[in-house]
RNA sequence: AGGCGCUUAGCUCAGUUGGUAGAGCAAUACCCUUACAAGGUAUGGGUCGUGGGUUCGAGUCCCUCAGCGCCUACCA
């Protein structure tokens, strides 16, 4: 009932049309209303400009592989998708776009801006959809939201004037954060720190009615045409005198007023700052502290502007330049010194971000923080790693007012209406017709959108239908677990909380489950302007969507950056391959073998079975336990290489190579015993791999002879599942099945080391130390003949020793004397050097052993089955040495 | 400046309660053995950054120092 399987995995031939499949049969989709548990993930929405990058790459693997595993766990899994409208990003790229076609945002005007936005967004708005599909995303498709659509948008505009009334929300004339470029203010977050290079330049200021003068130390020169003060600290005792007098600016010949603040650092340049209220934010504290005007003197385009008189018109760097050349020429530049200092730079236009005093709306977050603060200190919500617990309450204590407004077109419009009549301003969540203080129709509404990270920080709501009460929110918020990045801890996981301990009285997530960056192989964070990104789409069409996946989650460990090796995933890449043709060889040994009626309950007669079948029954056990207790802790990289291990290691290397003799063989009980066994492990093995590797398991899958319709929707092994499969292992087996593979790796040592060619097949005598080992060699000898390529073996007395190699078995509880006559077969001096070599070894550790033994205090404080273990190996290597010596005084 | 993290085999990294160090890749030797050369078998390779402490026992817990990295704040 097997087709024919190609000897080489291609993946590339498989994945999109398993994934068309899964989709077409609605396998994503979870219920409203169920029985079932829920889980629930929100996904971080993906820029709507966005290319799908190793970073998305590596949170989407972490959040299908959980959404994955809970689903086949028996859970109402849902992952809900979106896109966010990304208000600065995508209105520069479709501003690009005009441009190349010679039109301009400004000239169109916004209207039309906008509706050209809105119909770039539906030529290519997907495209991160279809490359999350490639990735094998398996989010609930129809779920998926935009951030700008109309549900998303009334939310937005019910929170925006939630807190406004409530004086959460205000409108004022403060300093922020200003990129020129783009001519919108930016938030805290979006601005870079970077180490400059740069002067510092020492200025006199003469002090008004004295010969005295003050110099002043300042990196930025120009922005003197705004000071409206001088200050010193006030016990700087070669100032003190000065304070209250009036120093008078060069160039402009303005007096502003010398002042004493504690701000001032007395070791520093000159220990004289001048103080510019509106652009530097410590100015501005100073400023606000003495009540100094605040003068500003750049334009939104970042030009000086009528204030700065003369050099009216002029950028800031020119401005800096000639002003220098004038206070030279004035006599008033004292010197000028190379220095390096940190300047914020636009996060998107990579221009220096300017202060800049100017009409914002804020949120007012320190009463939002305290609810978000305590919910994360009393556990409702934790971190993974814990680590991160720490910023986040950190920066709940230091959190600043958050500038929401931005001077862009594209996104949520401010919901205020300013009234000409009056000047009052309407907050309403419905475009209001008339003011309503006044009720004139002269309204004008706010040309400032909402900052994109506002609509993100109600996603877990907000995307479940809220303000509606939905059955969506009643059965999935709060959200289980939410699986991001820590670079946006503050940008979003901490605003998400506040809004939505606000606005639903609960956290949005139990759990906030953060991993590293994706760095090249150099360490290097990956990004686009570094040209150092790999692109994924492309890795996926070389090696396959499961080889990434299984690559990412191999590696990624508590929450550590992760180097990202194409080298790595090629060993991935084959580890696909080993299944596949694991799967080819079980398919051809399983030709002849009749399905049972009862599929995954059908066990065979337990007397019919193999050692090796019931020892792969043992390990799938194990495996399905560690693989369940690692995911339960989000320890991934440890049960993807459980996993790893147990197919390459235990069921290829050795299971296939054990049952060989018994397929090969003739049909009998036996022989269709372990026929069920393989095919019931393979149902297992898919089971368990499935959520690391969907598209190769659900493949296979399809063609095994036990299985169900759909792997993605079968269960997930554990004890409990598959308890009574487990139970037809025998205990004793796993003894077994370690004396086999013990006694065949002592005898393949012995052949690598003296250098048996592997094609000639040589005689070897056992000697087990007991009774049930002998039985057990006895049982299993077609196995080991084959397995070791022997002509013949013997079991039984050690006998004549002369001139052969031996090598004594270790294993707690059983002993077996490997013995290999050489004569004939090869030279006697290679056998006398591994003889050495392995008595040196058993001597070292013996070594280490004795003298554990030999400290009074181990023996009397340890726990006593680890010095009876200790002392039990000791006699064991005790008796090996002797064995060996004894062999080495033969082969002479 | 403050906070956090890292330092384990040539490279990239695991190592959950402290009990004689592991994986992948790379390397070496031999093999096209009828699932797989994207494979098999065997082998070599580490005083777990430094110095100290706790303990019968430390890669694992505590302190010191050094190097690297990240975050936050910022020097006018």
């Amino acid at each position: 009932m097997t087709e024919e399987l190609p000897d080489r995995y291609s993946a590339a031939d498989v994945e999109q049309r398993i994934y068309q499949w899964w989709e077409s049969k609605g396998y994503f989709k979870a219920q409203d209303v169920s029985t079932k548990p829920p889980f629930c993930i929100i996904l971080p929405p993906p820029n709507v400009t966005g290319q799908l990058h190793m970073g998305h790459a590596l949170d989407h693997t972490i959040q299908d592989v959980l959404i994955r595993w809970k689903r086949m766990s028996g859970f109402n899994a849902l992952w809900l998708p979106g896109t966010d409208h990304a208000g600065i990003a995508t209105q520069m790229v479709v501003e690009r776009e005009l441009k190349k076609k010679g039109e301009s945002r400004r000239e169109m005007g916004r209207e039309e801006f906008v509706a050209r936005v809105w119909e770039w967004k539906r030529q290519y708005g997907s495209r991160i959809y279809a490359q999350m599909k490639r990735l094998g995303d398996s989010c609930d498709w129809d779920r998926a939201v935009f951030t700008l659509d109309e549900g998303v948008s009334k939310a937005v505009r019910k929170v925006f004037v939630d807190l406004y009334k409530r004086n959460l929300i205000y409108k004022g004339q403060r300093l922020i954060n200003w990129s020129w470029p783009l001519e919108t203010a930016i938030s805290d977050l979006e601005v870079e720190h970077r180490e400059t290079k740069g002067s510092l330049w020492y200025v006199e200021y003469p002090v008004e009615g004295s010969d005295d003068k003050l110099t002043v130390a300042t990196t930025r020169p120009e922005t003197m045409l705004g000071d409206t003060a001088v200050a010193v600290h006030p016990e700087d005792d070669r100032y003190k005198r000065l304070i209250g007098k009036s120093a008078k600016l060069p160039l402009s010949g303005r007096l502003v007023p010398i002042i004493a603040d504690e701000y001032v650092d007395k070791s520093f340049g000159s220990g004289v700052v001048k103080i510019t209220p509106a652009h530097d934010f410590n100015d501005y504290q100073v400023g606000n502290r003495h009540g100094l005007p605040m003068i500003n003197i750049l334009e939104k385009n970042g030009l000086l502007n009528a204030n700065a008189g003369p050099y009216e018109g002029m950028k800031v760097l020119d401005a800096r330049k000639k002003i220098v050349e004038d206070l030279k020429a004035g006599g008033f530049l004292a010197k000028e010194e190379a220095h390096k200092h940190s300047v914020g730079y636009c996060s998107r236009s990579g221009a220096v971000v300017e202060p800049f005093l100017s009409e914002q709306w804020f949120v007012r977050t320190k009463p939002l923080a305290v609810q978000a603060r305590r919910t994360v200190e009393s556990g409702t919500t934790r971190f993974e790693p814990e680590m991160w617990t720490k910023t986040y309450l950190h920066w709940m204590e230091i959190i600043e007012d958050w500038c929401i407004s931005r001077q862009l077109w594209w996104g949520h419009r401010v919901p205020a209406w300013h009234c000409a009549d009056c000047g009052h301003v309407t907050v309403a969540e419905t475009d209001p017709a008339s003011c309503e203080k006044c009720q004139g129709t002269n309204l004008g509404q706010d040309e400032d959108v909402l900052d994109t990270w506002f609509s993100s920080a109600l996603w877990p709501f907000s995307t479940m239908g809220w303000p509606g009460e939905t059955e969506t929110l009643k059965t999935f918020y709060p959200t289980n677990v939410l699986v991001t990045g820590h670079d946006i801890i503050f940008f979003w996981v901490a605003r998400m909380m506040m809004m939505g301990l606000e606005f639903m009285r609960d956290v949005p997530f139990r759990k906030v489950l953060i991993h590293g960056l994706v760095r090249d192989q150099d360490g290097k964070k990956m990004s686009k302007s570094a040209g150092n990104s790999a692109d994924p789409v492309e890795l996926i069409e070389t090696y396959g969507a499961d080889a990434l996946r299984f690559t990412i989650m191999a590696q990624i460990a508590s929450g550590r950056d992760l180097k990202f090796s194409e080298q790595r995933l090629e060993g991935y890449r084959n580890f696909m391959n080993k299944i596949w043709n694991a799967t080819r060889f079980s398919l051809a040994a399983l030709k002849d073998f009749q399905a049972p009626a009862d599929g995954e309950k059908a066990s065979p007669n337990r007397s019919d079975m193999s050692a090796a079948d019931h020892w792969i029954i043992s390990r799938t056990q194990s495996v399905a336990k560690e693989v369940e207790a690692h995911m339960e802790e989000d320890r991934f990289s440890e049960a993807a290489n459980a996993l790893y291990h147990f197919v390459w290691n235990d069921f290829c290397d050795w299971y296939l190579e054990l049952v060989k003799p018994i397929i090969y063989g003739a049909v009998s009980a036996e022989r269709s015993a372990t026929q069920l066994v393989l095919a019931q492990t393979l149902n297992r093995m898919m089971r368990l791999l499935h959520p690391f590797i969907p598209f190769i398991t659900e493949e296979i899958w399809q063609k095994l002879p036990i299985r169900s319709e759909a792997l993605i929707v079968d269960s997930y092994p554990t004890q409990r599942t598959d308890k009574d499969w487990f139970a037809t292992a025998s205990k004793d087996a796993v003894f077994e099945m370690e004396v086999v593979k013990e006694v065949i790796a002592a005898i393949r040592n012995i052949r690598g080391e003296n250098s048996i060619k592997p094609g000639q097949a040589i005689k070897v005598r056992l000697a087990p130390a007991d009774g049930r080992v002998q039985k057990i060699l006895g049982e299993n000898k077609v196995v080991i003949m084959r397995l070791a390529r022997l002509e013949d073996v013997e079991i039984g007395e050690a006998g004549n020793l002369a001139k052969c190699a031996l090598t004594p078995v270790r294993l707690p509880e059983a002993s077996v004397d490997v013995i290999v006559p050489l004569e004939g077969v090869i030279d006697i001096a290679e056998e006398v050097k591994r003889i050495h070599k392995a008595t040196e070894k058993i001597q070292k550790d013996m070594g280490v052993l004795t003298k554990k033994l030999g400290n009074e205090n181990f023996v009397k404080n340890a726990p006593e089955e680890l010095v009876l273990a200790d002392r039990a190996q000791v006699e064991q290597f005790r008796a090996q040495l002797e064995r060996l010596r004894d062999s080495l005084s033969r082969l002479q």
